[in-house]
DNA sequence: AATTAATTTAAACACCTGTTTAAATTAATC
DNA sequence: GATTAATTTAAACAGGTGTTTAAATTAATT
Protein backbone atom coordinates (compact mmCIF):
# COMPACT_ATOMS: atom_id res chain seq x y z
CA UNK A 1 0.00 0.00 0.00
CA UNK A 2 3.10 2.76 0.77
CA UNK A 3 5.79 2.56 -1.56
CA UNK A 4 9.35 3.89 -0.65
CA UNK A 5 8.37 7.05 1.34
CA UNK A 6 4.80 7.21 1.07
CA UNK A 7 3.36 9.37 -1.90
CA UNK A 8 1.06 11.02 0.13
CA UNK A 9 4.02 12.09 2.33
CA UNK A 10 5.98 13.33 -0.50
CA UNK A 11 3.78 15.37 -1.56
CA UNK A 12 2.95 17.07 1.43
CA UNK A 13 6.65 17.84 2.37
CA UNK A 14 7.69 19.28 -0.82
CA UNK A 15 4.18 21.29 -0.86
CA UNK A 16 4.44 22.87 2.63
CA UNK A 17 7.92 24.25 1.85
CA UNK A 18 6.95 25.79 -1.11
CA UNK A 19 3.85 27.17 -0.03
CA UNK A 20 5.37 28.82 2.66
CA UNK A 21 8.39 30.16 0.47
CA UNK A 22 6.11 31.39 -2.30
CA UNK A 23 2.44 31.31 -1.24
CA UNK A 24 -0.29 28.82 -2.46
CA UNK A 25 -1.09 30.34 -5.64
CA UNK A 26 2.04 30.89 -6.76
CA UNK A 27 2.77 27.08 -6.27
CA UNK A 28 1.49 25.15 -8.80
CA UNK A 29 1.08 21.06 -9.31
CA UNK A 30 3.84 21.06 -11.60
CA UNK A 31 6.57 22.84 -9.09
CA UNK A 32 5.47 20.32 -5.84
CA UNK A 33 5.16 17.05 -7.46
CA UNK A 34 8.39 17.74 -9.33
CA UNK A 35 9.87 18.22 -6.47
CA UNK A 36 8.66 15.34 -4.36
CA UNK A 37 9.57 13.47 -7.39
CA UNK A 38 5.95 11.93 -7.71
CA UNK A 39 3.57 12.38 -10.78
CA UNK A 40 1.67 14.68 -11.46
CA UNK A 41 -1.55 13.14 -11.28
CA UNK A 42 -1.23 11.48 -7.91
CA UNK A 43 -2.04 14.97 -5.85
CA UNK A 44 -5.54 14.82 -7.49
CA UNK A 45 -5.51 10.98 -7.06
CA UNK A 46 -4.33 11.44 -3.05
CA UNK A 47 -6.18 14.62 -2.36
CA UNK A 48 -8.90 15.06 -4.55
CA UNK A 49 -7.87 18.88 -5.45
CA UNK A 50 -5.36 21.85 -5.17
CA UNK A 51 -7.62 23.41 -2.42
CA UNK A 52 -7.79 20.16 -0.22
CA UNK A 53 -3.85 19.34 -0.46
CA UNK A 54 -3.80 22.66 0.92
CA UNK A 55 -5.77 22.22 3.78
CA UNK A 56 -4.42 18.88 4.44
CA UNK A 57 -1.14 20.62 4.40
CA UNK A 58 -2.00 23.25 7.23
CA UNK A 59 -4.33 20.65 9.01
CA UNK A 60 -1.03 18.71 9.41
CA UNK A 61 0.47 21.30 11.41
CA UNK A 62 -2.76 22.37 13.24
CA UNK A 63 -3.45 18.68 14.72
CA UNK A 64 0.17 19.13 15.95
CA UNK A 65 0.19 22.65 17.34
CA UNK A 66 -3.08 23.35 18.62
CA UNK A 67 -3.74 20.74 20.96
CA UNK A 68 -0.32 20.93 22.43
CA UNK A 69 -0.39 25.03 22.54
CA UNK A 70 -4.02 24.47 24.69
CA UNK A 71 -2.23 22.25 27.14
CA UNK A 72 0.52 24.70 27.71
CA UNK A 73 -2.01 27.67 28.28
CA UNK A 74 -4.07 25.51 30.73
CA UNK A 75 -1.17 24.55 32.24
CA UNK A 76 -0.14 28.45 33.18
CA UNK A 77 -3.75 29.29 33.25
CA UNK A 78 -4.44 26.90 36.32
CA UNK A 79 -1.79 27.89 38.41
CA UNK A 80 -2.80 29.60 41.77
CA UNK A 81 -1.18 33.40 40.90
CA UNK A 82 -1.87 34.61 37.53
CA UNK A 83 0.02 34.44 35.17
CA UNK A 84 1.78 37.66 33.31
CA UNK A 85 0.86 38.21 29.36
CA UNK A 86 4.77 37.48 28.55
CA UNK A 87 4.29 34.09 30.52
CA UNK A 88 1.32 33.16 28.07
CA UNK A 89 2.87 34.29 25.28
CA UNK A 90 5.74 32.56 26.17
CA UNK A 91 3.84 29.29 27.05
CA UNK A 92 3.43 29.15 23.20
CA UNK A 93 6.84 29.03 22.44
CA UNK A 94 7.40 25.66 23.30
CA UNK A 95 4.52 24.14 21.56
CA UNK A 96 5.82 26.08 18.44
CA UNK A 97 9.62 24.78 18.21
CA UNK A 98 8.58 21.26 19.11
CA UNK A 99 7.16 21.60 15.59
CA UNK A 100 10.79 21.66 14.66
CA UNK A 101 11.59 18.09 15.72
CA UNK A 102 8.10 17.14 13.92
CA UNK A 103 10.01 18.39 10.46
CA UNK A 104 12.89 20.28 9.59
CA UNK A 105 12.32 24.05 10.16
CA UNK A 106 8.90 23.17 11.07
CA UNK A 107 8.34 26.19 13.41
CA UNK A 108 9.01 28.74 11.08
CA UNK A 109 7.01 26.91 7.88
CA UNK A 110 3.86 26.71 10.40
CA UNK A 111 3.90 30.18 10.93
CA UNK A 112 4.52 31.37 7.15
CA UNK A 113 2.13 28.58 6.21
CA UNK A 114 -0.76 30.54 8.83
CA UNK A 115 0.19 33.83 7.74
CA UNK A 116 -0.38 33.07 3.69
CA UNK A 117 -3.68 31.68 4.36
CA UNK A 118 -5.03 34.14 6.63
CA UNK A 119 -3.94 36.74 3.92
CA UNK A 120 -4.60 34.80 0.65
CA UNK A 121 -7.44 32.87 1.20
CA UNK A 122 -9.88 35.95 2.04
CA UNK A 123 -11.00 34.62 5.85
CA UNK A 124 -11.89 30.99 4.69
CA UNK A 125 -8.65 29.96 7.07
CA UNK A 126 -10.09 32.20 9.82
CA UNK A 127 -13.20 30.41 9.39
CA UNK A 128 -11.36 26.79 9.22
CA UNK A 129 -9.57 27.57 12.68
CA UNK A 130 -12.24 28.89 14.38
CA UNK A 131 -14.80 25.76 13.30
CA UNK A 132 -11.98 23.21 13.89
CA UNK A 133 -10.13 24.42 16.62
CA UNK A 134 -12.56 26.97 18.33
CA UNK A 135 -12.15 25.75 22.12
CA UNK A 136 -8.12 26.08 21.77
CA UNK A 137 -8.31 29.14 20.67
CA UNK A 138 -10.96 30.13 23.79
CA UNK A 139 -9.00 29.06 26.29
CA UNK A 140 -6.14 30.93 24.67
CA UNK A 141 -8.69 34.23 24.82
CA UNK A 142 -9.51 33.81 28.29
CA UNK A 143 -6.23 33.44 29.52
CA UNK A 144 -5.01 36.73 27.75
CA UNK A 145 -8.51 38.33 29.32
CA UNK A 146 -7.89 37.41 32.68
CA UNK A 147 -4.25 38.60 32.85
CA UNK A 148 -5.39 41.99 31.33
CA UNK A 149 -8.65 42.65 33.06
CA UNK A 150 -8.44 46.14 32.02
CA UNK A 151 -9.08 45.71 28.64
CA UNK A 152 -12.65 45.47 27.49
CA UNK A 153 -13.34 42.38 25.30
CA UNK A 154 -14.48 43.99 22.01
CA UNK A 155 -10.62 46.16 22.47
CA UNK A 156 -9.19 42.43 23.41
CA UNK A 157 -10.62 41.24 20.07
CA UNK A 158 -8.61 43.55 18.03
CA UNK A 159 -5.50 43.79 20.11
CA UNK A 160 -5.42 39.72 19.23
CA UNK A 161 -5.89 40.25 16.10
CA UNK A 162 -2.52 42.91 16.08
CA UNK A 163 -0.91 40.36 17.68
CA UNK A 164 -1.60 37.98 14.92
CA UNK A 165 -0.54 40.50 12.31
CA UNK A 166 2.24 41.28 13.62
CA UNK A 167 3.94 37.47 13.73
CA UNK A 168 2.55 36.42 11.00
CA UNK A 169 3.73 38.86 9.17
CA UNK A 170 7.33 39.23 10.49
CA UNK A 171 7.52 35.29 10.23
CA UNK A 172 6.85 35.37 6.16
CA UNK A 173 9.39 37.92 6.01
CA UNK A 174 11.56 36.56 8.33
CA UNK A 175 14.30 35.37 5.94
CA UNK A 176 14.02 38.42 4.16
CA UNK A 177 14.55 40.65 7.84
CA UNK A 178 17.24 38.21 9.18
CA UNK A 179 19.35 39.08 5.71
CA UNK A 180 19.33 42.96 6.68
CA UNK A 181 19.30 42.41 9.96
CA UNK A 182 22.76 40.30 9.37
CA UNK A 183 24.20 43.05 6.68
CA UNK A 184 23.36 45.96 8.92
CA UNK A 185 23.78 45.12 12.41
CA UNK A 186 25.65 42.04 12.04
CA UNK A 187 22.99 40.24 13.99
CA UNK A 188 22.09 36.72 13.40
CA UNK A 189 18.75 35.34 14.63
CA UNK A 190 17.20 32.08 14.39
CA UNK A 191 13.71 31.28 14.53
CA UNK A 192 12.81 31.21 18.09
CA UNK A 193 15.30 34.20 18.77
CA UNK A 194 12.97 36.13 16.42
CA UNK A 195 9.84 35.12 18.69
CA UNK A 196 11.48 35.95 21.83
CA UNK A 197 11.94 39.50 19.80
CA UNK A 198 8.40 39.81 19.42
CA UNK A 199 6.98 38.52 22.38
CA UNK A 200 7.49 41.55 24.35
CA UNK A 201 6.74 43.65 22.16
CA UNK A 202 3.45 42.30 21.76
CA UNK A 203 2.56 41.74 25.28
CA UNK A 204 3.00 45.33 25.65
CA UNK A 205 0.92 46.13 23.04
CA UNK A 206 -2.00 43.61 24.30
CA UNK A 207 -1.71 45.31 27.80
CA UNK A 208 -1.76 48.59 27.16
CA UNK A 209 -4.44 50.80 28.70
CA UNK A 210 -7.25 51.74 26.86
CA UNK A 211 -7.39 55.28 25.94
CA UNK A 212 -10.99 57.35 26.87
CA UNK A 213 -11.13 60.63 25.74
CA UNK B 1 -4.54 63.03 -26.51
CA UNK B 2 -7.09 61.95 -23.87
CA UNK B 3 -10.18 60.57 -24.46
CA UNK B 4 -13.32 60.39 -22.17
CA UNK B 5 -11.54 60.22 -18.60
CA UNK B 6 -7.91 59.34 -19.12
CA UNK B 7 -7.66 55.75 -19.99
CA UNK B 8 -4.46 55.40 -17.59
CA UNK B 9 -6.12 56.40 -14.63
CA UNK B 10 -9.34 54.07 -15.70
CA UNK B 11 -6.93 51.65 -15.68
CA UNK B 12 -4.88 52.74 -12.74
CA UNK B 13 -8.31 53.12 -10.42
CA UNK B 14 -9.44 49.54 -11.48
CA UNK B 15 -6.38 47.84 -10.97
CA UNK B 16 -5.47 49.69 -7.30
CA UNK B 17 -9.03 48.45 -6.14
CA UNK B 18 -8.57 44.89 -7.57
CA UNK B 19 -4.95 44.45 -6.22
CA UNK B 20 -5.61 45.75 -2.62
CA UNK B 21 -8.62 43.08 -2.45
CA UNK B 22 -7.55 40.34 -3.89
CA UNK B 23 -3.93 40.70 -4.28
CA UNK B 24 -1.69 41.42 -7.71
CA UNK B 25 -1.09 38.02 -8.83
CA UNK B 26 -4.81 37.14 -8.38
CA UNK B 27 -6.00 40.30 -10.32
CA UNK B 28 -5.73 39.27 -14.04
CA UNK B 29 -5.16 41.83 -16.96
CA UNK B 30 -8.43 40.76 -18.41
CA UNK B 31 -10.42 41.30 -15.03
CA UNK B 32 -8.82 44.66 -14.94
CA UNK B 33 -9.45 46.26 -18.51
CA UNK B 34 -13.43 44.80 -17.94
CA UNK B 35 -14.18 46.74 -14.64
CA UNK B 36 -11.69 49.68 -16.54
CA UNK B 37 -13.94 49.34 -19.73
CA UNK B 38 -10.92 49.08 -21.67
CA UNK B 39 -9.60 47.10 -24.26
CA UNK B 40 -7.12 44.31 -22.80
CA UNK B 41 -3.55 45.61 -24.96
CA UNK B 42 -4.38 49.30 -23.50
CA UNK B 43 -2.57 47.92 -20.64
CA UNK B 44 0.74 47.07 -22.35
CA UNK B 45 0.35 50.01 -24.40
CA UNK B 46 0.33 52.32 -21.43
CA UNK B 47 2.10 50.84 -19.01
CA UNK B 48 4.57 48.45 -20.94
CA UNK B 49 3.51 45.14 -18.46
CA UNK B 50 1.55 43.73 -15.23
CA UNK B 51 4.87 44.47 -13.16
CA UNK B 52 4.69 48.29 -14.50
CA UNK B 53 1.34 48.92 -13.97
CA UNK B 54 1.67 47.55 -10.22
CA UNK B 55 4.57 49.70 -9.67
CA UNK B 56 2.35 52.57 -10.90
CA UNK B 57 -0.07 51.96 -8.79
CA UNK B 58 1.94 52.15 -6.05
CA UNK B 59 4.18 55.27 -7.29
CA UNK B 60 0.60 56.90 -7.21
CA UNK B 61 -0.11 56.66 -3.67
CA UNK B 62 3.91 56.60 -2.48
CA UNK B 63 4.47 60.08 -4.35
CA UNK B 64 1.52 61.58 -2.36
CA UNK B 65 2.08 59.67 0.96
CA UNK B 66 5.62 59.59 1.78
CA UNK B 67 6.53 64.16 1.24
CA UNK B 68 3.52 64.60 3.44
CA UNK B 69 4.42 61.64 6.22
CA UNK B 70 7.93 63.63 6.16
CA UNK B 71 6.52 67.08 6.38
CA UNK B 72 4.23 65.49 9.16
CA UNK B 73 7.03 64.01 11.28
CA UNK B 74 9.48 66.75 11.01
CA UNK B 75 7.09 69.27 12.44
CA UNK B 76 6.93 67.19 15.12
CA UNK B 77 10.44 65.99 15.57
CA UNK B 78 11.74 69.71 15.26
CA UNK B 79 9.40 70.98 17.90
CA UNK B 80 10.85 72.37 21.13
CA UNK B 81 10.17 69.46 23.23
CA UNK B 82 10.77 65.81 22.59
CA UNK B 83 7.11 63.91 20.97
CA UNK B 84 6.24 60.82 21.96
CA UNK B 85 5.88 57.76 20.38
CA UNK B 86 2.17 58.02 20.08
CA UNK B 87 2.49 61.47 18.74
CA UNK B 88 4.66 60.09 16.34
CA UNK B 89 2.51 57.73 14.95
CA UNK B 90 -0.26 59.55 15.32
CA UNK B 91 1.21 61.96 13.05
CA UNK B 92 0.45 59.76 10.18
CA UNK B 93 -3.39 59.93 10.86
CA UNK B 94 -3.47 63.01 8.71
CA UNK B 95 -0.91 61.95 5.53
CA UNK B 96 -2.80 58.64 5.61
CA UNK B 97 -6.31 60.27 5.84
CA UNK B 98 -5.91 63.03 3.14
CA UNK B 99 -5.75 59.58 0.86
CA UNK B 100 -9.13 59.77 1.23
CA UNK B 101 -9.36 62.60 -0.77
CA UNK B 102 -7.19 61.83 -3.61
CA UNK B 103 -9.28 58.96 -4.47
CA UNK B 104 -12.46 57.19 -2.47
CA UNK B 105 -11.38 54.79 0.38
CA UNK B 106 -7.71 55.74 -0.52
CA UNK B 107 -6.35 55.10 2.87
CA UNK B 108 -7.36 51.48 3.25
CA UNK B 109 -6.32 50.74 -0.25
CA UNK B 110 -3.10 52.05 0.22
CA UNK B 111 -2.49 49.88 3.33
CA UNK B 112 -3.21 47.51 1.54
CA UNK B 113 -1.32 47.42 -1.30
CA UNK B 114 1.51 48.36 0.97
CA UNK B 115 0.89 44.59 2.27
CA UNK B 116 -0.21 42.75 -0.50
CA UNK B 117 3.20 44.22 -2.08
CA UNK B 118 5.52 43.48 1.10
CA UNK B 119 4.23 39.76 1.20
CA UNK B 120 4.12 39.20 -2.70
CA UNK B 121 7.05 40.81 -3.64
CA UNK B 122 9.51 38.35 -2.16
CA UNK B 123 10.94 41.36 -1.06
CA UNK B 124 10.60 43.58 -4.30
CA UNK B 125 9.04 46.57 -2.61
CA UNK B 126 10.85 46.85 0.26
CA UNK B 127 14.30 47.66 -2.16
CA UNK B 128 11.92 49.78 -4.23
CA UNK B 129 10.72 51.71 -1.08
CA UNK B 130 13.86 52.21 0.80
CA UNK B 131 15.67 53.06 -2.45
CA UNK B 132 12.92 55.85 -3.42
CA UNK B 133 12.09 57.04 -0.60
CA UNK B 134 14.86 56.22 1.55
CA UNK B 135 15.45 59.82 3.16
CA UNK B 136 11.53 59.84 4.12
CA UNK B 137 12.08 56.74 6.18
CA UNK B 138 15.05 57.65 7.50
CA UNK B 139 13.47 60.86 9.15
CA UNK B 140 11.06 58.62 10.33
CA UNK B 141 13.50 56.27 11.98
CA UNK B 142 15.38 58.70 13.31
CA UNK B 143 12.21 60.77 15.02
CA UNK B 144 10.76 57.41 16.87
CA UNK B 145 14.32 56.54 17.41
CA UNK B 146 14.69 59.88 19.46
CA UNK B 147 11.55 58.75 21.52
CA UNK B 148 12.75 55.63 22.50
CA UNK B 149 16.47 56.63 23.20
CA UNK B 150 16.92 53.03 25.44
CA UNK B 151 16.01 51.01 22.09
CA UNK B 152 19.39 49.96 20.57
CA UNK B 153 19.47 50.39 16.92
CA UNK B 154 19.18 46.91 15.96
CA UNK B 155 16.06 45.91 18.12
CA UNK B 156 14.34 48.51 16.79
CA UNK B 157 14.76 47.73 13.08
CA UNK B 158 13.09 44.64 14.20
CA UNK B 159 10.21 46.24 16.20
CA UNK B 160 9.65 48.43 13.45
CA UNK B 161 8.86 45.56 10.49
CA UNK B 162 6.95 44.44 13.82
CA UNK B 163 4.59 47.66 13.47
CA UNK B 164 4.35 47.32 9.57
CA UNK B 165 3.07 43.90 10.15
CA UNK B 166 0.46 44.76 12.11
CA UNK B 167 -0.56 47.84 10.46
CA UNK B 168 -1.05 45.94 7.01
CA UNK B 169 -1.92 42.55 8.23
CA UNK B 170 -4.85 44.36 10.06
CA UNK B 171 -5.55 46.57 7.03
CA UNK B 172 -5.48 43.63 4.71
CA UNK B 173 -8.28 41.92 6.86
CA UNK B 174 -10.20 44.84 8.05
CA UNK B 175 -13.14 44.25 6.38
CA UNK B 176 -13.96 40.57 7.67
CA UNK B 177 -12.47 42.01 11.10
CA UNK B 178 -15.33 44.19 10.80
CA UNK B 179 -17.98 42.25 10.27
CA UNK B 180 -16.60 40.28 12.96
CA UNK B 181 -16.78 42.66 15.47
CA UNK B 182 -19.72 44.12 14.47
CA UNK B 183 -21.45 40.82 14.62
CA UNK B 184 -19.91 40.08 18.37
CA UNK B 185 -19.73 43.07 20.19
CA UNK B 186 -21.87 45.55 17.93
CA UNK B 187 -19.05 47.93 16.84
CA UNK B 188 -19.03 49.80 13.92
CA UNK B 189 -15.55 50.71 12.92
CA UNK B 190 -14.24 52.89 9.57
CA UNK B 191 -10.61 52.85 8.81
CA UNK B 192 -9.49 55.64 11.28
CA UNK B 193 -11.08 53.87 14.52
CA UNK B 194 -8.82 50.96 13.67
CA UNK B 195 -6.16 53.43 12.51
CA UNK B 196 -6.51 54.83 16.13
CA UNK B 197 -6.78 51.62 17.54
CA UNK B 198 -3.78 50.25 16.79
CA UNK B 199 -1.17 53.35 17.33
CA UNK B 200 -1.56 52.62 20.87
CA UNK B 201 -0.78 48.92 20.77
CA UNK B 202 2.74 49.70 18.84
CA UNK B 203 3.68 52.61 20.95
CA UNK B 204 3.77 50.41 23.72
CA UNK B 205 5.32 47.66 21.87
CA UNK B 206 8.06 49.69 20.41
CA UNK B 207 8.50 51.18 23.55
CA UNK B 208 8.68 48.49 26.02
CA UNK B 209 11.98 48.14 27.76
CA UNK B 210 14.68 45.26 25.99
CA UNK B 211 14.76 42.23 28.57
CA UNK B 212 18.21 41.50 29.63
CA UNK B 213 19.09 38.17 31.05
C1' DA C 1 -0.57 -18.51 -9.07
C1' DA C 2 -4.80 -16.04 -10.34
C1' DT C 3 -7.73 -12.34 -9.42
C1' DT C 4 -8.86 -8.17 -7.63
C1' DA C 5 -7.75 -3.70 -5.89
C1' DA C 6 -4.68 0.25 -5.41
C1' DT C 7 -1.51 3.12 -7.38
C1' DT C 8 1.34 5.23 -10.92
C1' DT C 9 1.96 7.00 -15.38
C1' DA C 10 1.84 9.74 -19.81
C1' DA C 11 -1.15 12.20 -22.39
C1' DA C 12 -4.71 15.12 -23.31
C1' DC C 13 -8.28 18.41 -21.84
C1' DA C 14 -10.26 22.92 -21.33
C1' DC C 15 -9.19 27.14 -19.67
C1' DC C 16 -6.57 31.14 -18.21
C1' DT C 17 -2.35 33.98 -18.28
C1' DG C 18 0.59 38.19 -20.02
C1' DT C 19 2.15 39.83 -24.30
C1' DT C 20 2.41 40.96 -29.31
C1' DT C 21 0.76 42.06 -33.84
C1' DA C 22 -1.22 44.57 -37.51
C1' DA C 23 -5.13 46.85 -38.92
C1' DA C 24 -8.72 50.38 -37.69
C1' DT C 25 -9.75 54.45 -35.58
C1' DT C 26 -9.21 58.83 -33.42
C1' DA C 27 -6.58 63.04 -32.42
C1' DA C 28 -3.04 66.50 -33.47
C1' DT C 29 -0.21 69.03 -36.64
C1' DC C 30 0.88 71.36 -40.75
C1' DG D 1 -8.45 69.36 -45.46
C1' DA D 2 -4.39 66.39 -45.94
C1' DT D 3 -0.76 64.22 -43.39
C1' DT D 4 1.26 62.49 -39.56
C1' DA D 5 1.16 60.74 -34.93
C1' DA D 6 -1.21 58.60 -31.02
C1' DT D 7 -4.38 55.48 -29.51
C1' DT D 8 -7.72 51.77 -29.63
C1' DT D 9 -9.15 47.42 -31.21
C1' DA D 10 -9.75 42.33 -32.20
C1' DA D 11 -7.18 38.50 -32.86
C1' DA D 12 -3.66 35.47 -32.24
C1' DC D 13 0.43 33.82 -29.71
C1' DA D 14 3.10 30.97 -26.67
C1' DG D 15 3.09 29.13 -22.41
C1' DG D 16 1.17 27.93 -17.94
C1' DT D 17 -2.76 26.23 -14.88
C1' DG D 18 -5.62 22.45 -12.37
C1' DT D 19 -7.96 18.41 -13.62
C1' DT D 20 -9.36 14.10 -16.05
C1' DT D 21 -8.73 9.95 -18.62
C1' DA D 22 -7.48 5.40 -19.74
C1' DA D 23 -3.84 2.34 -19.95
C1' DA D 24 0.22 0.35 -17.44
C1' DT D 25 2.11 -1.12 -13.38
C1' DT D 26 2.47 -2.57 -8.69
C1' DA D 27 0.51 -4.47 -4.42
C1' DA D 28 -2.86 -7.18 -1.78
C1' DT D 29 -6.16 -10.80 -1.44
C1' DT D 30 -8.12 -15.17 -2.33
Amino acid sequence: MASRTDTKTRILDAAEKLFAERGFSETSLRLITSKAEVNLASVNYHFGSKKELIRAVLARYLDVFMPSAAIEIKRIHHAPENASLNEIFSALIKPLLELNKVRNGGTIIFLQLLGRGYIESQGHLRWFITTHYGEHLATFVQAVSASAPHIPAAEMFWRLHFTLGTIVFTMASADALNEIAAADYGEHNNIEAIIRKVIPYMAAGVAVPVLTN
